[in-house]
RNA sequence: CGGGGCGUAGUAUACCGGUAGUACAUCUGCUUUGGGAGCAGACAGACCGAGUUCGAUUCUCGGCGCCCCGACCA
């Protein structure tokens, strides 16, 4: 259960130093199951319709599920930059994706202008990055040689989107992880796209989602005939999918017609119908952009030639989110190990010194062992603390309290299950590093 | 962007053309301490603007904001 650490700079706390505070009711108007669960709990504030900040616990499971992404994107070659959120129109202009027409999701502004100020030029605030990457890699995609090379980021996509609606999942301002593929030719493409597409698989299963995620046969918009979807099956789903469960696949409504499905060999019987969360999405680009920006290198041959590329995107935020509409329960979130905010929750019952004495005892311990825990030292009652912590959703629970210092034993429950035991403080610490 | 609903305290609500009330939450104290306990006290509110009126939270108009359905969605 002991597991890498994420450029988090705490693996523990008390929670009574904790500056959030848990509500016992959903602000007025939020109905949706994600923005409720993760207000109530502290975990997210909202600015605006469609704009939210992270608080600390929302912000230790968004970077432990960029953790997870990261991860799973350098396992393919991917290699982590970071470009920038202003963004200059010229290269937008090239593509054709500038205009208000081709795009009316986009946050414009604008350098200062007047009498001191000689520019007064137009910004962009990054809605994607496809074209400043393609232009960028001019400077350092020459040869065949150079290829292939895949990079990637975190970085704050804007979108003004007509409406925001579902919580977080579909906000105005949100971070993406945004890859892109350079390569040689078609087939070195589509090697990587399926190992990307694997690496995607993977990403989603670590978030606990594994079971109910499926490649998803999806229109290819304007730039290619296909993409590949991954659907997670959620109620609150804003998309309709056809799943075919033996093949682990669905096929999206946009493209559900009989020739795609005589392209892929189903039948409609054997799909069936439902609604589900778009958690990530990838394309083909083929040589739009490199085209559109002049990114060419020279092949054996001495010709010059476009790049192929492709583009790979998961929203962490949209993620999060996910995984609390899924796998969250009556009581609260449940979170998997892989993206919880912490592994323990430690929960201190009473304020009586031999209590106190045991749960400093354990919390040191757990510490010490590098397992990343809350401590709720917090002078509460009972139940308080118990409804705190099932909201919350660390995945186990180790209560410590005159019950369990008479057993000897500290009571560990399991938040998906409610599996509990009783272990002691070695069998506890063995438990955790099997 | 089309359609619908709604703006009174953190939440849920009440009353009213004449000093805005209750419950829960929050905070303080005491008691309590294995599933959101009790008592006492405290903090806290009419989205903004204009108009009508002696007087507007209430009526009228405008704006802003929020939510939902649809459309859209690299």
């Amino acid at each position: 259960m002991l597991r890498t650490l994420f450029g988090l700079t705490m693996t523990h706390m008390r929670q009574s130093q904790l500056f959030t505070k848990t509500r016992r009711e959903a602000p007025q108007g939020e109905v949706s199951k994600n923005a409720q669960l993760l207000i109530r709990a502290g975990f997210v504030h909202k600015e605006m319709a469609g704009v939210y900040s992270y608080l600390p616990l929302g912000l230790r499971v968004l970077n432990k599920i960029i953790g997870v992404i990261r991860e799973e994107m350098n396992a393919i070659g991917g290699q982590e930059l970071l470009l920038t959120t202003l963004q200059d129109p010229e290269v937008w202009k090239k593509s054709g994706r500038w205009s208000d027409e081709v795009n009316d999701t986009w946050f414009k502004t604008h350098l200062h202008s007047g009498e001191q100020f000689h520019s007064g030029s137009e910004l962009g605030l990054a809605n994607t990055h496809e074209e400043p990457l393609t232009a960028l890699m001019r400077n350092h995609i020459s040869s065949y040689k150079d290829l292939p090379k895949y990079a990637y980021q975190f970085q704050t996509k804007f979108r003004n989107e007509l409406r925001a609606k579902s919580g977080i999942m579909r906000s105005r301002e949100f971070i993406m992880k945004d890859l892109y593929s350079f390569s040689r030719d078609e087939e070195g493409f589509r090697e990587f796209y399926e190992r990307a597409a694997e690496a995607y698989l993977k990403v989603f299963k670590r978030a606990g989602l594994g079971e109910h995620t499926y490649r998803t046969f999806a229109s290819g918009g304007s730039f290619s005939k296909f993409s590949d979807e991954f659907q997670t099956v959620c109620g609150a789903g804003e998309d309709t999918i056809y799943i075919n469960e033996g093949r682990r696949l669905a096929i999206n409504k946009e493209v559900y017609n009989d020739q795609t499905l005589s392209e892929l060999g189903l039948r409609k019987e054997d799909l069936r119908e439902e609604r589900a969360i778009e958690v990530g999405n990838i394309f083909p680009l083929g040589t739009k952009y490199s085209a559109a920006l002049g990114l060419t290198y020279k092949n054996e041959a001495g010709e010059e030639v476009p790049v192929v590329m492709g583009s790979y995107g998961i929203g962490p935020g949209r993620l999060l989110g996910t995984v609390v509409e899924v796998l969250s329960d009556e009581k609260g979130m449940v979170w998997p190990e892989e993206v919880a905010p912490f592994s323990i929750h430690l929960v201190q019952l009473g304020e009586d010194e031999d209590v106190k004495k045991e749960a400093e005892e354990i919390y040191r311990s757990l510490v010490e062992a590098r397992v990343e825990v809350l401590f709720d030292d917090r002078t509460m009652r009972a139940g308080e603390k118990f409804a705190d912590s099932d909201l919350i959703g660390i995945p186990l629970r180790v209560v410590v309290s005159q019950k369990t210092l008479a057993e000897g034993k500290c009571e560990c429950v399991e938040r998906a299950s409610g599996t509990t035991h009783h272990r002691s403080l070695s069998e506890l610490m063995s438990h955790l590093t099997t």
